[in-house]
DNA sequence: GTAGGGTTAG
């Protein structure tokens, strides 16, 4: 009985709710009544008297026997396996009929580990297996993803001569696909001696489970020349493929022979076919479909709800679910608030999001590993990262789906560092990242902007089974750019074996933020050549690039050539890029009545280019109505502080620099510190203004004494103080002689080889001193000099710098 | 007396 104790509770904790419920009662201990059962033959029930001669002691044994058995029957038919496994106890056990009615018991409720664990007992305990033992094993080895496990098991049932038994082999074929091995799948059904229907249609499927949709819709026809039949079985599972893919004209095929074989009528047919419309765009079809189903169960309507959200009909989708209460008295389930969740995102409808989160938790859908990684997506998109991380944080079971969608929570919400922290996590765990996770995390290498890093995960990637995926690559040569290796960029961009539109877009804005324009035009012809159709995003690359390298009358060329050639309206990106270019003309009137005739709502972005270039003009008045918009729109907007009180600084308007600075620490944004980096081989050295914690501060501070004096008197000239408070009690200490972008340059030139470029990070805009500055070493020294800053990467060559003086 | 393939979800 110990044992059976053991399972009640491992049973009773790993029940999902989906599993059992309404179908327990909620006292936990089994009844006894429920198992001393009327025996049906007889009038009375039994009594157990002292005295019985030998016959009647075995017709009793043989009627309790009986009656366990039905009782057994009856536990297992309602799904009450707690109860089941009492009786099971209770009776004689050594025959395999018995093991196989519970484990079969424990499969048909979810409870696959559970049956896996029962089918190890049976050995234990002496009882074979047999040919009726091992499909329910196999289904639930694959149902657990259990590869072990189902390997094991495969062993042993050849030992038993059980491998020609064609129940036991499509359940094999069918476990393989579910465990992504198609190729031991396909081994097996090839050795098949006698295939039958539904050997076939487990290799259709198991194909479908490893998404190799082509394959399956091969099969089907395969299946057919041998004069095989499908039937509704063996359209589902090719319809699904369709879905996966897209196929919309092979799902329109199997569509007519669906209708040609009489299966239009099956509901879980008609299900799979809505379902596939709608995966291929085709809401309407699905639409009609959804009509001509006369008996609409809860699935049917998931999948209409799905349909709609996947192709963004939020409000539709919402109808729908009202109608699905209304018109047919359906209760939404876990599924229906799985789907509902993205169109919360959609509406922006926050509080719709958190109520679905209520409902579920007040049905006791939770927890549940998709409905609470589902939560996690819809707090991570509402910027709310701590509610997604304590979601996170309780969940019990985690799937790489999770992981992933925690990750890129945090990467929505510039929480970079800490994306980078739970990848690390993920890497010791027993999951492996797949394209969908390492396509997240790499861009946020590029945020962090550490070479060594990157070149980790890089290294990371190389040793990855999905390295060739045009996503990762892509990905890789924006972190490389990012990063300020634009060479090592280059070089992975031209080994890329199928550049998608995504390829070029990256390659074209790795060349706009290092401010070599005329390259990135040139790629787009090329693209051109290549015949890649350019997108919305190859528009936001090719005029950041205009706008950065001051191509003004390129910009405006593909600005209205997307229009007109490309039948593609501006987006909010594209008018920000043709502002910067105008605010680059100086053409500040133009500007601020592009804002005014643009016929989107202009962001903070927007103003902040507005303000960006009123600056570089010296035009105080338009910069405060920029300003103005920005703290109307985002009141904790730092940069544009910083920015007006360095423009009130530069016209020596100290009261109100210092009204800025109090304004700041009332809305408690607080400036960025600012910092430059440079990485040797084996470190990250940081800099920030004055700094003198480095272990070569002196050597350091040397060099750059002896490289200002070189410099002579320009760069004192050039002293134009930033915020510098109204005393000017803090003068030495404001002295852009001592930047921390020249601490890194100065640290560069000394700690790298003569020839070798110095690369230096840093975290925001650099100022005009130093850049005037770091001209002037390029120049001397005779060496590239090439600092990122927040936006772009000055390359600075004998004096002379990429950005042409001006960002 | 009990087996194998199938619909909606992150």
């Amino acid at each position: 009985m110990a044992v059976a104790l053991s399972h009640y509770n491992y049973y009773h904790n790993s029940v999902t709710p989906r599993n059992l419920s309404g179908k327990r009662s909620s006292d936990s201990k089994p009844k006894e009544d429920s198992i001393v059962v009327v025996n049906p033959g007889a009038s009375k029930p039994f009594r157990f008297g002292r005295k019985k001669s030998k016959t009647s002691q075995r017709s009793v044994e043989q009627a309790r026997d009986l009656s366990l058995m039905q009782a057994l029957r009856s536990h297992i038919d309602s799904g009450h396996m707690r109860d089941a496994v009492y009786v099971f106890e209770k009776m004689k056990h050594s025959d395999a009929y018995v093991w196989n009615l519970v484990i079969r018991g424990f499969a048909e409720n979810g409870l696959f580990w559970e049956a896996i664990d029962f089918y190890h007992r049976m050995g234990s305990e002496g009882v074979r297996a047999d040919k009726l033992t091992y499909p329910i094993v196999i289904k639930a080895c694959g149902a657990t993803v259990s590869f072990d496990e189902g390997e094991k098991a495969h062993g042993k049932l050849f030992k038993l001569g059980l491998d020609s038994d064609v129940c036991v082999c499509s359940s094999l074929i069918s476990m393989y696909g579910k465990l992504g091995c198609i190729e031991y799948a396909l081994k097996v059904f090839e050795e098949m001696t006698v295939k039958d229907l539904v050997s076939w249609n487990s290799l259709i499927s198991g194909y479908v489970a490893v998404g190799d949709s082509r394959s399956s819709l091969m099969c089907l026809l395969d299946m057919q020349v041998l004069r095989m039949k499908p039937d509704r079985f063996s359209m589902i599972s090719t319809i699904n493929a369709c879905s996966m893919e897209r196929l919309l004209r092979s799902g329109k095929e199997i569509h007519c022979q669906v209708l040609k074989c009489g299966f239009e009528l099956d509901v879980m047919v008609q299900t799979s076919l809505l379902d596939m419309y709608s995966k291929c765009g085709r809401v309407d079809y699905a639409e009609r479909l959804f009509c001509e189903i006369s008996l609409r169960n809860i699935v049917v309507w998931n999948a209409m709800i799905g349909g709609y959200v996947l192709n963004s009909r939020p409000l539709e989708a919402f109808a729908c679910l009202r109608r699905m209460q209304e018109a047919d008295n359906l209760n939404p389930d876990v599924i229906t608030m799985i789907n509902l969740l993205p169109s919360c995102t959609q509406l922006g409808a926050f509080l719709d999001g958190k109520s679905i989160h209520g409902y579920a938790s007040r049905k006791g859908f939770l927890p549940h590993v998709v409905l609470e990684t589902a939560l996690t997506d819809l707090y991570g998109a509402f910027g709310e990262p701590k509610l997604a991380e304590y979601i996170f944080g309780e969940m019990t079971e985690k799937s790489l789906i999770t992981w992933n969608s925690m990750i890129s929570t945090y990467i929505q919400n510039g929480r970079n560092k800490e994306a980078l922290e739970l990848f690390q996590e993920l890497l010791i765990k027993p999951l492996i990242p797949d394209a969908t996770t390492i396509a997240s995390i790499v861009p946020a290498y590029s945020e962090v902007a550490l070479l060594r890093e990157g070149k980790q995960i890089h290294g990371y990637i190389s040793k990855w089974e999905h390295n060739q995926n045009s996503y990762t690559l892509n990905s890789l040569v924006y972190m490389y750019a990012k990063c300020g290796e634009l060479d090592t960029a280059r070089e992975i961009f031209d080994r890329i074996s199928d550049r998608d539109v995504s390829s070029w877009n990256t390659i074209i804005m790795s060349y706009a933020i290092h401010g070599f324009g005329r390259e990135s035009v040139e790629l787009f012809s090329e693209m051109r050549d290549n015949d890649v159709k350019p997108n919305y995003s190859t528009f936001v690359s090719l005029l950041t690039s205009c706008s950065i390298s001051g191509m003004v009358d390129v910009g405006w060329e593909f600005y209205y050539s997307m229009k007109i050639d490309y039948e593609i309206d501006p987006g909010i990106e594209h008018y920000g890029c043709i502002l910067d270019l105008l605010g680059r003309a100086g053409d500040l009137d133009r500007a601020k009545s592009f804002i005014k005739e643009m016929p989107l709502a202009p962001t903070a972005r927007i103003w902040g280019s507005l303000l960006t270039a009123s600056r570089n003009h010296r035009n105080i008045e338009l910069a405060e109505l920029a300003a103005e918009h920005i703290f109307r729109l985002e009141h904790d907007n730092t940069g544009c502080y910083v920015l007006l009180s360095n423009l009130y600084a530069e016209a020596e308007r100290w009261a109100d620099v210092e009204r800025v600075k109090s304004l700041m620490k009332q809305t408690g944004s607080d400036k960025t510190v600012g910092c430059s980096l440079v990485e040797t081989e084996c470190k990250v050295h940081r800099f920030v203004n004055h700094d003198r914690s480095h272990d070569q501060s002196n050597m350091i501070y040397h060099v750059l004494g002896i490289l200002l004096r070189k410099l002579g008197e320009e760069t004192s000239v050039h002293r134009i103080t930033k915020f510098r408070p109204l005393e000017l009690k803090n003068k030495r200490a404001s002295s852009p002689d001592y930047h921390s972008v020249r601490l890194a340059v100065c640290f560069g030139l000394i700690s790298t080889k003569v020839g070798n470029p110095v690369l230096v990070r840093k975290n925001t805009r650099i100022c005009k001193d130093c850049h005037g500055a770091i001209k002037k070493i390029s120049e001397r020294t005779k060496r590239e000099i090439v600092v990122g800053d927040s936006k772009v990467f000055h390359h600075f060559r004998d004096g002379n710098c990429s950005c042409g003086d001006y960002w």
